[in-house]
DNA sequence: CTGGGCGAG
DNA sequence: TCTTCTCGCCCAG
């Protein structure tokens, strides 16, 4: 038990850290995504009470299953007895969830200016913005906000959106009703003016993820990490919410919305800090008493008589600590986070596959050999997925080689085995536990041992299958591969890690997990046809992924519209939400070859993109003009589609908007030739001005 | 580099 | 009550 000996340090002033609101960092949070991942697949599906199921429990489950008291994390039979009719799907293969993960990632890639869009789990992003409302913001004309238009790429002023810039899209916080001055932009306020724009931002590819592949979200906008994600979560499902920096009166918005939440509550501390922090504050005689079970808020955390960043590195010192967690949980307390959004890599650091035996837990070593047998082709087949060239277009079936043999992009150099056994026993081996002032922690135990390489050959043994065509199974040459180079793993690599791990031969092993890992990634410098290789190891792979996407992106621009307007105004939106569309007028094919290079310092990637850059869909994106230019028409002055016209939304391929007609309601700039809208000429003109 | 802890969804 | 299947960072030895 921690006692006493920390010295709460009442003389010395406390430091108050400054918060950097420089960044702007828009967090998204896909709804109940594993069970969207079905509901998309089988749309019959949305109406009924849906879970999504993982051995024992139920991972996830949609709304509907909410409203009728169902809960994440309930185990099945507690679920089923509360909803009878509650449809189950099995979620234990992450497969169809990890490729939806990885398509929308890429869509959110593709509007990120400089790299910076970090997937959280399968259902979260976050992006920085900075640079994207940056540019916007000298855009803006304060004179006329209501006419607004937010630009997507800086090398296309007709690429993006109009909005109404008076206002906040979607909900802010705090939301002051009374003084009906909650989403009151101040033009005034640089700060203020960003964190509108990115709103719009944030409602613009919220939509976008929603209209074009089916994904409602939740999203937060602030200036950190933390603070996006815990604002986040204050207005959900589909819907999202701005965090101002200062409420009606000018005071400090963001301090109060963190005092506000349980310490639990606030990522990065987690249940071991959280239990820590609890035990030093609650056991002091102060006036902290448990007020609704234990919950310490992070106010009464910031405000405890002596508390600082150095206190919190005492409370929070233990054997195995990680230095700094004291000024880390300190700063979170006052809603500050300087961790940087991490650029996209398209090679994860670690590949694991693992199964739990909770039931009925492995004992023999044939049930150990099955599994092992089983688990490592699902490895194999997820390191030729996951750590392989991208084959060129989303129609590649197996990633594995049915033309060419695909190029490692990383070669991980470790495998390893981790178990857990049933009784809360660590391992038989040891001897010399050392600890025994900590809690005893029934954890995993792993071995781990370099990787033969051989698992990273494609071709099965070309002659011996091949000669066998009269099998009465078929398996495919992949699959046949994978199994193969699985069983060679299973026998030369991972039962001498599983011997290592229990010495005892002959079985009676209480096994309820089994987890294999391939990690200490080696990235393969990438050098296509023109050789120049990039700089050093590390690459930035993952540039033609978000290439992939816009081609795909620019075909499903054919039929899809966005008009923002059409988002269910919740109750909780104390906002009418701004409306606003999305025009794609693209008159200049081939953007990237028409760009010459200004510097001699071209990347070799950029080389071989702007030479695999072909695109020939022009009719298409004529079409869409004529459609968008229609609907301005449509309105007064503005884009403003309140006044709905049903036949808008359907995408009918024949489009009745005459090709001609488009073109003349819209202007051409003096400058660039581009057809630009009435409502985004102005926009348009400060965007020459701009780069004069 | 290995084995484990913690924190995230 | 720690349930599932992961992934990433960090630590000490």
């Amino acid at each position: 038990m921690r006692t006493t000996s920390l010295t709460p340090n009442i003389a010395k002033p406390i430091k108050i850290p400054k918060r950097n609101d420089d960044r702007i960092i828009l967090h998204f949070d896909y709804d109940c995504f594993y069970a969207s991942v079905f509901e998309n697949e089988n749309p019959s599906l949305k109406s009924q009470p849906l879970g999504i199921k993982q051995k024992s429990i139920l991972a996830t489950c949609n709304y509907v299953a909410r409203a009728r008291g169902v809960k994440k994390l309930m185990l099945i039979s507690e679920a089923q007895k509360i909803c009878p009719d509650l449809i189950l799907m099995n979620g234990e293969d992450l497969t169809r969830f990890r490729d939806v993960s990885k398509k929308l990632w890429a869509f959110l890639r593709a509007h990120s200016w400089n790299r910076r869009v970090e997937r959280l789990g399968l259902d979260e992003v976050f992006l920085d913005v900075t640079d994207v409302i940056a540019y916007n913001r000298e855009l803006l004309n304060v004179h006329a906000l209501g006419a607004s238009f937010f630009q997507l790429d800086s090398n296309d002023p007709v690429k993006g959106f109009a909005f109404d810039g008076s206002r906040f899209y979607g909900c802010v916080q705090p939301d002051d009703k009374s003084k009906a001055k909650g989403g009151f932009v101040d033009v005034e306020n640089p700060l203020c003016v960003r964190l509108m724009l990115a709103s719009h931002l944030a409602g613009y590819l919220r939509h976008r993820l929603d209209g074009d592949f089916g994904y409602t979200s939740s999203g937060g906008i602030s200036t950190n990490k933390l603070l996006a994600k815990l604002a986040g979560s204050v207005n959900k499902p589909d819907n999202q919410t701005t965090l101002l920096a200062i409420d009606g009166n000018g005071a400090d918005a963001v301090e109060a919305f963190m005092d506000a939440h349980s310490i639990r509550k606030v990522p990065g501390i987690g249940s071991r800090i959280a239990q820590l922090m609890e035990e030093y504050l609650l056991s002091r005689p102060a006036e902290l008493r448990d007020r609704e079970g234990n919950n310490v808020t992070v106010g009464e955390a910031r405000r405890y008589p002596g508390m600082s960043s150095d206190l919190l590195e005492q409370i929070l010192d233990r054997p195995g600590a990680e230095r700094g967690s004291g000024e880390k949980v300190w700063n979170f307390l006052h809603g500050i986070d300087p961790s940087e959004v991490k650029e996209a890599s398209d090679v994860p650091t670690q590949i694991s596959i693992e199964d739990t035996y909770m039931s009925r837990p492995l004992q023999t070593p044939a049930e150990v050999n099955r599994e092992l047998h089983a688990l490592a082709t699902s490895l194999i087949r997820r390191m030729r997925v996951d750590l392989t060239e991208a084959d060129i277009h989303p129609t590649v079936q197996n990633a594995t080689s049915s033309s060419g043999t695909p190029r490692w992009l990383a070669y991980p150099k470790t495998l390893r085995l981790s178990t857990r056994t049933k009784t809360k026993q660590p391992i038989p081996t040891d001897g010399a536990s050392t600890n025994g002032a900590d809690v005893p922690n029934f954890s995993r135990s792993s071995r781990s041992a370099p990787l033969p390489s051989f698992v990273f050959h494609f071709s099965p043994p070309s002659p011996s299958t091949s000669s066998l065509p009269s099998t009465s199974t078929y398996p495919s040459p992949a699959t046949l591969s994978c199994e193969e180079i699985a069983s060679r793993l299973v026998t030369e690599s991972l039962l001498p890690l599983f011997r290592r791990l229990h010495p005892s031969r002959s079985g009676g092993w209480n096994l309820a997990l089994l987890n294999i890992c391939v990690t200490n990634m080696v990235l393969v410098a990438r050098d296509e046809s023109s050789s120049g290789s990039v700089s050093g190891s590390s690459m930035a792979p993952g540039r033609d992924i978000g290439r992939m996407f816009r081609a795909q992106e620019d075909k499903l621009r054919e039929w899809t519209v966005y008009d923002t307007s059409s988002i269910p105004a919740t109750a909780a939106s104390p906002l009418p939400l701004a409306p606003s569309i999305d025009i794609d007028i693209n008159p200049a094919p081939n953007v990237i070859k028409d760009t010459t290079p200004t510097g001699e310092d071209i990347a070799v990637e950029d080389l071989v993109m702007a030479e695999e850059e072909e695109e020939d869909d022009e009719e298409c994106d004529a079409q869409f003009q004529g459609r968008q230019v229609a609907m301005d028409n449509s309105s007064t002055n503005i884009p403003l589609l309140d006044k709905n016209q049903g036949d808008d939304e359907d995408e009918d391929g024949d489009d009745t908007w005459e090709e001609d007609q488009a073109v003349s309601e819209s202007h051409r700039c003096q400058v660039c030739g581009h057809a630009v809208p009435a409502f985004a000429m102005s926009a348009h003109e400060r965007f020459h001005a701009m780069n004069e």
